[in-house]
DNA sequence: GCAGAATTGAGACTATATATCATAATCATC
DNA sequence: GATGATTATGATATATAGTCTCAATTCTGC
């Protein structure tokens, strides 16, 4: 396994990216970016609030979370009941095998996906410009585990 | 053509619908499902509400729509900035392509996304449970017009 | 340390949806 | 039709998720 200055923690990684975009250090993002770092699966905006001293206002929180995911940094996660959730994103366009036992999930990749919704697609006359796709189930440690749904 | 009993209007088709599932026949359903089948393409709950007498409480249009949802009469379709529409479904699982220009939109029928998803999904020790895809773009009918994106 | 720009946070506000519960409407039975 | 058990309604309160405003604060380069 090959160690490179991009494999630093999470924490500052994000601070990294934030920096990138031009975007000042403040206490309040370091603060975001750590609980960020802590979080294990996907996550609210409440969520991270929960973990962060009160007097940190909602609308930080929200204002940086939008930066990261405009930054690639964190994306977007549909969740089954339709709850909105985030996750550290791997770049790049990729979509997710979401645990819904465990919360953990995998980035589908080496999918054929797009190719095939873009045959299908142009088969009804349609011009392609997106999508979103999420995957729900249960990952292998948790069917090895025996567990059942709730 | 062939006209069934089944290609009655929307609005009847709805009615029947709640009827099998034992629910009462009620002016606040009978008005829903007059103004679901004026709906031309997917709607919000609020759409609805303005199409509807004041006096019909909100609640009401939350619950009958949550009912009609769980009797697949209307799927839930989610758009690409994240609003959550209603339509009417076409029975059976299926994904939808979503004309982001008109807002009309056709089912992607006759698609192996389904095998291709398992297929990619088993490769990652992952057993499928649901998944939930929706297909942005511009629909034959635009392109043909000519329209560009907005 | 200063000035100017970026950022913050308190709170108001919006939009969407659910919960409660007294009242009203429905429908099977008489 | 009338009755009554049951279902449904709607006014209102509450929840949830997020945006907007703007005075006060904090950064950063100088």
């Amino acid at each position: 396994m090959v160690l490179t200055k991009r494999s630093a923690t999470v924490t500052e990684q994000i601070l990294e990216a934030l920096q990138d975009q031009g975007y000042r250090s403040t206490a309040p993002r370091r603060a975001l970016a750590a609980a960020i770092g802590e979080q294990e699966h996907h996550f609210t905006a409440e969520d991270l609030r929960q973990k962060l001293p009160p007097q940190l206002g909602r609308a930080t929180v929200y204002r940086t979370l939008k930066i990261l995911v405009d930054a690639g940094v964190l994306c977007r996660v549909l969740l089954e009941d339709g709850d909105l959730h985030y996750q550290l994103s791997h770049h790049g366009h990729h979509h997710h095998l979401l645990c819904v036992l465990c919360g953990s999930s995998q980035d589908l990749t080496g999918c054929d996906i797009e190719d095939v919704l873009a045959t299908t697609s142009a088969r009804h006359g349609f011009e392609l410009s997106g999508h979103w796709l999420e995957v729900y189930g249960r990952c292998r440690k948790c069917i090895e585990n025996g567990q059942i749904a709730v």
